[in-house]
RNA sequence: UGGGGUGUAGCUCAACUGGCAGAGCGCCCGGCUGUUAACCGGGAGGUUGCAGGUUCGAAGCCUGCCGCCCCAGCCA
């Protein structure tokens, strides 16, 4: 039998000659998922996998597991997510469970090393965001309503007022109702936000920020992507610098390779797998017409269409994993901005405070986290890269 | 929200043109075995998603409803 701590994974020898028989039958009763204790002798032996194996001398059930629902054959995701909750225990579920831990660790351990503080932005915050469709509202006592927060980039620019670089990481919300294997209705976003920096300076940011995440995670998670059979060679060539494209350098690539999009509309999931097709690495996408982007970012001097951001698209079909920008720091400007896209002005009162008191050049980003797990380990559909996913069809368990 | 698909045993699926509802796995009983999703023999297991209709006869055809999957849009 294979035992489980969570450490490994160890192969278990039961023998007659060496157990008492009251051992020896709870031996013969074993059943899938039993929680037990085994005492033993260790002992290298090929005929292991992993070349070390526990000879038995003791065995006692803690827990018994009768009919465990999940067998060593195939299930349908229906199935298995109805029972997300044991298929937490299955070998692929554990190694994806450990990158991500890891990359967890690494956002930490890559904005320590250079100077970033943490900063914790709400969940809970007034309308102030991007889109309101996209919402999930609450009651909030007398002040009526209270929305779970889609972004904490607003609050973080204060913040990078007071400390210089800054990043949230938490989760948030989107009541989008997506069904594509890329969407999540809560998922995990880390957004850095660094004062005094330019556009291209954010990008260099991006590039050392996603090339350090794979390196961790080929450091560390040998065995779990090899768990997971993930080809780890398109990982390997993923160093700094990335190829940076404009959006209308990209417009004209995709359509030559067969789009039919046009000038003004953004890039769609088949327009950005066709261009990163392109490139071994992750590539960037800079500045995107005025019309579909937010209302925040700044505008691009060279060319008033078109705004100081990036897409950064990850290679092998998994989409966009880091959407940033040059923020507006001009406060007529981007009082403008609000009017022209019929916002309320005095929710954004604070927002625009940041303007008036000492404005100052600044971008950030916001990385998607189960993508960039999901893209890492080499699944096709990021739901099984947290632990219980929220899907507009699913809140259970 | 739009397009496509699907719903049959605990699980994964089959069942020709409408003609006796089946297999593999799991489970139970027995055997065998340094195994790797072990193997061999036997057994139990069904309101064919729900409601109605057509028909001598419906898992299949028709109408309505429900669930799920994939794709698109929205985005990270």
């Amino acid at each position: 039998m294979v035992v489980r701590d969570g450490s490994g994974y160890l192969q278990v020898v039961v023998s007659k000659r060496d157990v008492s028989e009251a051992a020896w039958n709870i031996g013969q009763q074993l059943t899938q998922e039993t929680s037990l204790a085994v005492t033993g002798l260790v002992r290298e032996d090929a005929r292991s996998p992993g070349g070390v194996e526990l000879t038995a001398t003791e065995l006692t059930v803690l827990g018994p597991s009768l009919d465990f629902p999940i067998t060593p054959k195939e299930h349908g995701t229906s199935f298995l997510f109805e029972h997300r909750h044991l298929w937490l225990r299955s070998r692929k579920q554990v190694a994806l469970a450990k990158i991500r831990h890891h990359v967890f660790q690494a956002i930490h351990d890559f904005f320590d090393a250079r100077g970033f503080y943490h900063v914790s932005t709400p969940i809970l915050t007034g309308s102030i965001g991007e889109e309101a469709g996209n919402l999930f509202a609450t009651e909030y006592f007398d002040l009526g309503q209270a929305y779970l927060a889609q972004t904490g980039q607003l609050y973080v620019e204060a913040a990078a007022a007071a400390l210089g670089k800054v990043y949230c990481f938490g989760p948030t919300f989107r009541a989008e109702k997506s069904k594509t294997r890329r969407h999540l209705t809560e998922f995990w976003m880390v957004e850095p936000e660094v004062a005094f920096a330019d556009s291209s300076d954010n990008m260099r940011l991006q590039e050392d920020f996603v090339s350090y995440l794979v390196a961790r995670a080929l450091d560390r998670c040998k065995e779990d992507l090899k768990e997971l059979e993930r080809d780890v060679t398109p990982l390997e060539r993923v160093v700094p610098p990335f190829p940076r494209i404009s959006y209308t350098d990209a417009v004209a690539k995709v359509a030559q390779l067969g789009s039919d999009m046009t000038w003004g509309q953004d890039l769609g999931g088949d327009d950005e797998t066709l261009l990163a097709k392109e490139y071994d690495r992750p590539v960037f996408v800079m500045n995107y017409p005025k019309e579909v982007k937010a209302f925040y970012m700044k505008e691009n001097p060279d060319d008033p269409r078109t705004v100081l951001n990036n897409d950064c698209l990850a290679p092998e079909g998994y989409g966009e994993i880091i959407g940033g920008s040059q923020r507006e720091d001009d406060h007529d400007r981007l009082l403008a901005r609000i009017r022209a896209q019929r916002l309320d002005p005095a929710a954004y009162g604070w927002y625009l405070d940041l303007r008036k008191y000492g404005t100052f050049v600044h971008s950030g980003f916001g990385l998607g986290v189960e993508r960039t797990v999901a893209w890492i380990a080499g699944v096709p559909h990021i739901r099984e890269t947290i632990a219980f996913p929220r899907q507009i069809h699913r809140l259970y368990p």
